[in-house]
DNA sequence: CAAAGCCGGGAAAACGGTTGCCGTACCGTA
DNA sequence: TACGGTACGGCAACCGTTTTCCCGGCTTTG
C-alpha cells in the first residue's frame, strides 16, 4: 500500500527487502542472476510500499523516455481525431505515451511545440493535421525521427503517410460502373484545395479507362451541404443528363441527395450516389444512407505509429507510403443485383425508434 | 549549431565556455550572481552547440515533470475533444506538456494508463468523457490532484467541472417564452442518459416557474435526427397543439426541422425550435440555422485546467463546479421584435457559394 | 592598515534508477 | 587438501541538471 505522501523509492524497496539498491532494481526488471526467493522478498516489499518505478530516473541514464510527440498543424478537427486515436493505439500497445500539441496553424506556436519535445527528449514525432495536402517539413536535421501523418511532407526524404485518394476514386467509379451508371457527375469541394483537385482528377481518369467522360466538368464548389443542393440546382437548370453523382464529400452528397428528393429523382433509382469521408453523422443520417469512400484514418494513423516504431528501433522507412481506402456500400447504390449483403446495415428503410 | 548526432550537454557548454557545470546552469537559467559578460559567453555556447536542456535530469532533481495525464473515460469523441482542446490550451500556455490516454470504457486500459502516468510522475491528471453523468473515481489517495472534465466523479469532495445544463435549459425556455410561444413540446435523447432526464426536468421547472407546463410529456427516443423526425410525426399523429419545439440535441433538432417542413409547418413562424449543443455542422447546415445552447466545453476544458493548475501549485478546489452555458440565437427563432442583432450569423437566408 | 562584506564562480551532493564489474561463499572434483 | 567454477549479490559509476555551500579576491569601511 505505501502511503500516498512521497512515492516509495527503489532505495526504500531495498531496504525493507534487505538487499542492496543494485539487487533491487534486478529483481524487480528481472535481469542478473538471483536467487528465486530473493527476488521474491522484493517484489514483496515493493508491494508492500506501493513502489512504481519512476521513469524520469529510468529515462536518465536509458537515453529512451518511451514517449512520442503529436503535432497537429492546424486545430485538432474531424480528420485529425481517428488518425490521433489509431496513433494513440499503436504506440500505447508499444508502452510508449503521446504527449498532445496542438499547433493551430501557428508556425510560432508550432516551433515552440517542437522545442518543447526536443527538450522532453521523445524518441519521436508524430506531425499530423485537416488537411491532406503537403506541408513544409517542420525542422531539419531533427534528432529523433518524423512520421507525417495523412498531410504529407514537401522534403520527399521525409515518412508520410497518405490516403490513397486515387484509389478511392477509383473504387467510387467502378461501383457505379458496375451498376450500370454511365453517366456521372461530381461535385466537390473549392477548386485550391487539393484533396479536391485529386480526386476530380482521379475521376475522369478512371471514366476515360472506361471510355467515357464526365457528364459534365467537374463543380468545385464548398464542403457544404449547402453548395450539393445548389449544384444539383445547377445540373437539373442545364439539363445536365446524369444518372450518377460522386461526390467529394459526405456533406455535399448529403446536400445533393436533399436536394435531388426535393426535386422528385429518386436516390439510387433515378440517381445513384457516393460520398466521401464515411462521416457516420452524415453518411447514416443522409436519406438514403450513403455509399461512401472510408479513408481509414484510424487506421492510416496506426500505420504511421508503426513506421515510427521502426525509425526509432533503426529500421527507417522514408518516403511517401499511401494507405488504401475502402468503399462501404450503402443504400444510395443499393440497386440491382448487388454483389453481396452489406456488411454494415440491413437493406430497406431505418426503423424509427420507439 | 551542434550536430544532430547526441545533443548537447551543459557539460559540453559550460566546457566551450570554460566555466564550470554549476555556472552554466545559473547561467542559462538567470539565477546566482554571474558576470553579465559570463553569462552572455554561456549564453553563445549553448547558441552555438544548439543546446537544449534535458527536461529529464531537470525533473529528476526538481520533482516536477511539467506534465499532466489526460484520460478519456470513453473514446475520444465528439464532446471531448473541444474540453480537450480547452485543457490543452490552457495548460501549453502554463508550460505543461499533455498525456493523450484514450480510455475506450475499458477499465482495465484505464487503470494501466493511470499506473503508466503515475510511474511518468506526472503533476497531475484530468479525466474527461462523452457523457456528463457521474463515474466512479478513478483512483483513491493519488498521488497527485486530479480534476474531472464534463463528467464528474460520484465522489462529491473529487474536483469536477460540469457544464451547466439545467442553466442552458431555462435561457432556451426563457428565450421561447420571449417570443411568445407558450405551448412548447421537447423531445430529447433516451430517458436512461442522464443529459436527457436533467435537461427534460429542468424544462418541465422552468416552464412550471412561468405558470406553464409542457405541451406533452418528454419524448425520450435517441440522440438521431430519424427520431426527430419521429418525434414529429407522433406529435402531429396525435394532435398536440404547440408552436416550439425544445430539443435535447441539434441533431434531434434537425431531424425535427425537417419533418415541419415536410409537414408544412413554418419554422420558425408556426413552430420555433431550439436545439442543444451547437454542433456547427447540425446546427448551421440545418434549414433553418438552429437557435441552439452552447455548453462552452472549450472553456469548460480551460477551467478545469485552471483548477488543476491551482491544485497542482497547492490551492486545490474540491467540489463539483459547474460551467455556464450560453445560447446562441439563430433563424429558428427569429421572430418578432428581437431584444437584439445576432452576433454569430446575419439574418435571413444564407447565401448558396457560386 | 585591518576587518568585514560582497561578488563571482567552483566543487560536490543530491535526484532515482540501471548495469558492468567484482568479491565471496559454496560446490564439486582431482 | 587444494583448486577451479559457479551462483548470488554488493559496489560504484553513470545519466544531466540544479542548488547549496564555500572560497578567494576585491572593495569598502572603521
Amino acid at each position: 500500500m505505501g502511503n500516498p505522501g512521497r512515492p516509495a523509492t527503489i532505495k526504500e524497496v531495498a531496504a525493507l527487502a534487505g538487499v542492496s539498491i543494485g539487487t533491487a532494481s534486478k529483481a524487480l526488471n528481472a535481469r542478473g542472476s538471483l536467487r528465486p526467493e530473493t527476488r521474491a522478498r522484493v517484489r514483496d516489499a515493493a508491494e508492500r510500499l506501493g513502489f512504481r518505478v519512476n521513469a524520469v530516473a529510468r529515462s536518465l541514464n536509458t537515453g529512451r523516455t518511451y514517449t512520442v510527440g503529436m503535432i497537429t498543424t492546424d486545430t485538432i478537427g474531424r480528420f485529425s481525431i481517428p488518425v490521433m486515436i489509431g496513433v494513440e493505439d499503436a504506440l500505447g500497445a508499444g508502452q510508449m505515451s503521446v504527449f498532445l500539441c496542438d499547433g493551430r496553424d501557428d508556425a510560432i506556436r508550432e516551433q515552440y511545440y517542437l522545442q518543447t519535445l526536443l527538450a522532453r527528449r521523445v524518441d519521436g514525432i508524430i506531425v499530423t493535421g485537416r488537411r491532406s495536402a503537403e506541408r513544409r517539413p517542420i525542422g531539419a536535421d531533427l534528432p529523433v525521427p518524423v512520421v507525417y501523418a495523412f498531410i504529407s511532407s514537401a522534403d520527399p526524404a521525409d515518412c508520410s503517410v497518405v490516403p490513397d485518394e486515387e484509389g478511392g476514386t477509383r473504387l467510387a467509379v467502378d461501383h457505379l460502373l458496375a451498376i450500370g451508371r454511365a453517366r456521372v457527375a461530381h461535385v466537390t469541394g473549392p477548386e485550391h484545395h487539393h484533396s479536391a483537385r485529386v480526386r476530380a482528377n482521379a475521376a475522369v481518369d478512371q471514366l476515360r479507362r472506361a471510355g467515357l467522360g464526365l457528364a459534365a466538368p467537374p463543380m468545385y464548389g464548398e464542403w457544404s451541404e449547402a453548395w450539393g443542393r445548389h449544384a444539383v440546382g445547377m445540373l437539373l437548370a442545364n439539363r445536365v443528363g446524369f444518372d450518377a453523382v460522386y461526390c467529394g464529400s459526405d456533406q455535399i452528397a448529403r446536400g445533393v441527395a436533399d436536394a435531388l428528393r426535393a426535386a422528385g429523382r429518386a436516390v439510387p433509382d433515378d440517381v445513384a450516389l457516393v460520398g466521401f469521408d464515411n462521416w457516420d453523422v452524415m453518411a447514416l443520417a443522409s436519406q438514403p444512407p450513403l455509399t461512401t469512400i472510408d479513408m481509414d484514418l484510424e487506421g492510416l494513423g496506426r500505420a504511421a505509429a508503426d513506421l515510427l516504431l521502426g525509425a526509432i528501433n533503426g529500421d527507417p522507412e522514408p518516403g511517401r507510403h499511401v494507405h488504401p481506402c475502402r468503399l462501404v456500400a450503402r443504400e444510395s447504390t443499393a440497386i440491382q443485383v448487388r454483389p453481396a449483403a452489406d456488411p454494415l446495415r440491413p437493406a430497406g428503410p431505418a426503423a424509427d425508434p420507439a
